[in-house]
DNA sequence: CTAAATTTGCAATAATGTTGCAACTTTTAT
DNA sequence: ATAAAAGTTGCAACATTATTGCAAATTTAG
């Protein structure tokens, strides 16, 4: 426990922000947990410690600063998840597969998994690619 | 123009659904674009002529008869393309990569470059899976 | 310990999506 | 062609999700 009290502090004065409780407990929440997490799973765990606006922003502030990424959902919701220390500001590196449970709807990023490259018809250039693979995780099996 | 009239009513003809106005209106849109569409797209190209809860339903109808599929986004956008003759009502055959322009924005369907296999980590059962590559398209390169 | 910088919470506002129901349109069967 | 049945639409109200400005509070730097 103490432990991870100075890892949320650690990477949060790495990345030059203050080092807030909102933050440390919603950076904590990410390292609890490997699959990712929308913006209402953190406000049901953090119940009415903190209000609306400080999660909508303090996920973005995180986002901005390279310590979540987002994942791209079909329905329309907006997900977020831990990168891997290679991420710096404004430059992720999130070019994994990332994996969704049909049956406990968990995200999981295959962080060892690498999206594959595809040939394009003529005249498209790529520049970034996402992929997403659902169906049932280790842990459901 | 007139073939299109018929083209949207056999549409709705083969999927059992009654032939109205805005049916023929948004199926329209779709047929007369390349690219995937959005809600807000639809608003703004229908104008007043319909209510928003309209749009809401037949776009919602439309992916229940498999007319058109829904494409993951990164930022929390629905969006919404012109499914291909094999697809039938509750069982899509969206298995091609989404091409998403930098340059105008509009998400493309590559129909002909099918979502590669990847290996998945021990414990994993693919079901389905999604691919997007941005870039530049044809016709902004 | 204090001043400056940053972050938070509140209130207001906006954008987006959903539901029930009555009126209307389309389809079906005479 | 027409009337009843089935299906669809628009309205109003409501719910959810997200954004902004600003003053108060907290954190950091000196």
């Amino acid at each position: 426990m103490d432990q991870q009290f100075t890892m949320t502090d650690d990477i949060l004065k790495r990345n030059k922000l203050s080092v807030t409780d909102g933050r440390k407990k919603i950076l904590g929440l990410f390292l609890a947990r490997d699959g990712a997490l929308a913006h209402a799973d953190i406000e049901k765990f953090t119940g009415e410690m903190f209000d609306r606006v400080t999660v909508y922003r303090t996920l973005q502030t995180f986002v901005e600063k390279g310590i979540v990424h987002l994942i791209p959902t079909t329905d329309n919701s907006i997900l977020y998840a831990l990168c891997k220390e290679s991420c710096e500001e404004g430059h992720h590196h999130d070019n994994h597969v990332h994996f969704i449970c049909d049956v406990c709807t968990k995200t999981i990023c295959l962080d060892d998994v690498t999206i594959p490259k595809v040939k394009l018809p003529k005249g498209f250039t790529p520049n970034h690619s996402e992929m997403m693979v659902n169906g049932i995780c280790s842990d459901c099996k």
